[in-house]
RNA sequence: GCCUGGGUAGCUCAGUCGGUAGAGCAACGCAUUCGUAAUGCGUAGGUCAGGAGUUCGAAUCUCCUCCCAGGCUCCA
């Protein structure tokens, strides 16, 4: 018998009989293996583990530990997933199912305009259940484009996505078949089968560790005009535990939201009197509002910044001239029309009256690079189903800079921009940073080919100099220019698109903005639009988030407080905090009408970083006990000096005491 | 805007078949004086999101509106 070599990733070779597959080469490693192999990559390509193998061929097996073994787990679910919900609805159409970080989905359309409910994820489940245990085998095969029309005649979506692969389709559309010319299926029975690339798990028996979790609409190739499927969520893992320990890390965010910890900690509210996506900030949540705002204004002042202010609302004219009304008239409130049928607008932008400054006057070269700043209100009328806590809101308020520049100082500008950005997101205690450059959208832009490419190649080549991770997001730029945006990495490893930076050469052409030059010529500026965090409130949230409500002490309410253990020590108490006051700490005292413990949970329960406990031994020796948040052994006997300079020293630090192991 | 859920005391939630609205916590009052995550007793608190309908009778059934959540779409 004739044999051949593979190699395995470690390098080495292994021989194996002619004919062997992927899954006799597992077997011949080892029994374990074969047990967890799912699927295998020959020479770069994914494929199945029934699949024979050729002589030099490079080879790994794929087990559900790996990013690529999940994606199979995951895709295999939303196969069995389609298979039960057309046994339980006969008719149904499948659209697509792929994997997705962390889970899969699968897109509907019942029979008779029916919809899921999310009683039937139950039944799914069942169903689901009852084909893992049938062990169905997943079965490849290969047909012509002109057989597989025939095969999924009952399939409007299936044949759709293959006649637009024989088009020369899409990414997604090929993620669906072999090739061009190949249409690949799998079938669990005579009754099930599916488009599909592939690979999938050898078998429905090997799964089983996964949870339908939501049932959502979804528009057909995600576009609204095309009719709206029903789609159902679900997440798989390789066994129990690892399910487990996801659905554990959803509870953990749940437990870290900010609508959740803003309600709690009574930071802000929104009030259905006033409107979605209008928050009010109550004093606590205006105090971390305050005391952000304040220190980014310290860090801009030094950075050469100037500050102004302009009006909520404004003529139509002035969002014609900048074009927001050609683009975003939809997402802006209606106007008001008022005087002679004048109409005005709320702002959805603030760069327009920035613009009007820079213009009040002839401006010099000299006076440049010219950095507007402004918290600017900025309304804009979200779609209702758009609006999400404090990170989607209809009025925020950014913390909005426009710079204007000649072009020979744009780059540099842009770096010492970008470097005040993320020295700035870092005093606020987010470290993890990797950048996205956004380039021209097709058909939704302005502006000249060589402005544009000019103004990407600009910033293409600061990202790739800031040491950073780069991301390239095409044709994901504004209409008027492209962007860098700071994508930040929070505590438990989720991304937030944070501050952004973009280059702008139409905007000062369409208010023709001018400066006088060294050659006494009148010249266009180039303006720079850049926000920090955003919107100050979007920020808030994403630090409530990031720090699940335990703040860095220099960010809290409330820093200190002060409980006696009787109420004789209550004098004493007070005495403490008007020393640290003083000292210019925010501070309480809960005079001692409640049990000391109980005082002690409800000041825990608030995150105040200190609680501070004093009695008979700390009245007579000028001392007090700490209890700092997040610690379960208080310090007995520190002098208030000794103290009142621990917490000066970490509030400069903008440090914090570590978060409580237990919430 | 679209799809699927939801809205009962300040909060978390119960409320059976359509038959007088319930608990815990919080608040308030009184008592308690305590050394590190819940002291006891008592009081008050509701247009069951709002409106219309069906019914002898609606938190409960039907319709409309508002708001919230998760998705889709959108995000200057």
């Amino acid at each position: 018998m004739s044999e051949l070599n593979v190699e395995l990733p470690d390098g080495s070779l292994r021989r194996l009989d002619a004919g062997a597959t992927a899954l006799d080469l597992a077997r011949d490693v080892g029994k374990r293996l074969a047990k967890d192999a799912l699927a295998a990559r020959v020479n770069d390509h994914l494929v199945d583990l029934a699949t024979t193998l050729a002589d030099g061929d490079r080879v790994a097996i794929i087990t559900g530990t790996t990013l690529e073994g999940r994606d199979v787990l995951r895709h295999s679910s939303a196969h069995v997933m389609a298979q039960a919900v057309t046994r339980l609805w006969p008719g149904a159409h499948y659209a697509i199912g792929p994997a997705i970080a962390d889970g899969f989905y699968y897109d509907f359309e019942l029979p008779d305009g029916a919809h899921f409910s999310d009683d039937d994820l139950e039944r799914v489940t069942e169903e689901m259940r009852a084909i893992i245990a049938e062990d169905q085998p997943f079965t490849r095969a290969e047909h012509s484009v002109v057989d597989a029309l025939v095969l999924f005649k009952d399939q409007p979506f299936k044949v759709e996505i293959i006649e637009a692969v024989e088009r020369g389709g899409s990414e997604e559309d090929l993620s669906e078949v072999a090739s061009a010319a190949v249409v690949s299926t799998y079938s669990n029975t005579a009754a099930f089968v599916d488009l599909c690339r592939g690979p999938h798990v050898p078998s429905t028996g090997r799964l089983g560790h996964f949870r339908l979790t939501r049932v959502a609409g979804a528009y057909w190739r995600g576009d609204e005009k095309n009719p709206q499927l029903q789609r159902i969520y679900g997440t798989a893992w390789e066994s129990e535990d690892a399910l487990a320990a996801h659905l554990h890390q959803l509870e953990e965010a749940e437990a870290r939201d900010h609508r959740k910890l803003g309600h709690e900690l009574d930071l802000f509210s929104f009030p259905s009197e006033v409107g979605p996506g209008l928050a009010v900030f109550h004093p606590k949540g205006g105090l971390i509002r305050r005391v952000m705002e304040e220190y980014s204004r310290q860090r801009h002042e030094v950075s050469g910044y100037e500050f102004v202010y302009s009006p909520h609302i404004s003529k139509a004219e002035l969002f014609e001239t900048s074009g927001h009304l050609d683009w975003f008239a939809e997402s802006m409130y209606p106007p008001m029309t008022l005087d002679e049928g004048q109409q005005y607008y709320l702002k959805p932008m603030n760069c327009p009256f920035h613009l009007l400054i820079y213009k009040s006057r002839p401006r010099s070269y000299r006076e440049l690079p010219l950095r507007l700043f402004e918290f600017g209100a900025v309304y804009r009328y979200e779609l209702s189903g758009a609006v999400q806590g404090l990170t989607r809101v209809r009025g925020m308020t950014q913390d909005d800079a426009h710079i204007f520049c000649t072009k020979e100082q744009m780059a540099e500008e842009i770096e010492t921009t970008l470097h005040f950005v993320l020295s700035l997101l870092r005093d606020f205690g987010l470290n993890e940073f990797y950048l996205e450059l956004s380039t021209r959208p097709p058909g939704k832009s302005v502006g000249a080919d060589e402005e544009w490419a000019e103004a990407e190649a600009t910033l293409e080549a600061v990202a790739r100099n800031a040491g950073l991770e780069l991301v390239l997001d095409p044709g994901g730029g504004a209409f008027y220019g492209p962007k860098i945006s700071v994508q930040a990495r929070d505590a438990i490893g989720r991304t937030h698109q944070m501050s952004t930076i973009q280059l702008d050469f139409q905007e000062p052409k369409r208010f023709d903005a001018t400066y006088v030059a060294p050659d006494n010529s009148r010249t266009r500026p180039i303006m720079i639009h850049r926000a920090l965090f955003g919107s100050v409130e979007r920020f808030m949230a994403i630090l409530i988030e990031h720090y699940a409500g335990n703040l860095p002490t220099w960010l809290c309410p409330e820093q200190v407080r002060v409980l006696g253990v009787r109420d004789d020590h209550d004098d004493y108490a007070y005495d403490v905090a008007k020393t640290l006051r003083a000292d210019g700490v925010r501070v309480s005292v809960e005079a001692a009408t409640e049990p000391l413990g109980s005082r002690i949970r409800k000041a825990k329960l608030e995150k105040v970083p200190y609680v501070i406990v004093v009695g008979d031994e700390d009245v007579a020796n000028a001392t007090v006990g700490i209890n700092a948040r997040g610690s379960n052994t208080p310090e007995r006997g520190v002098s208030v000096a000794t103290f009142a300079a621990r917490v000066h020293e970490e509030i400069a630090a903008h440090a914090s005491p570590e978060a409580p192991a237990w919430r």
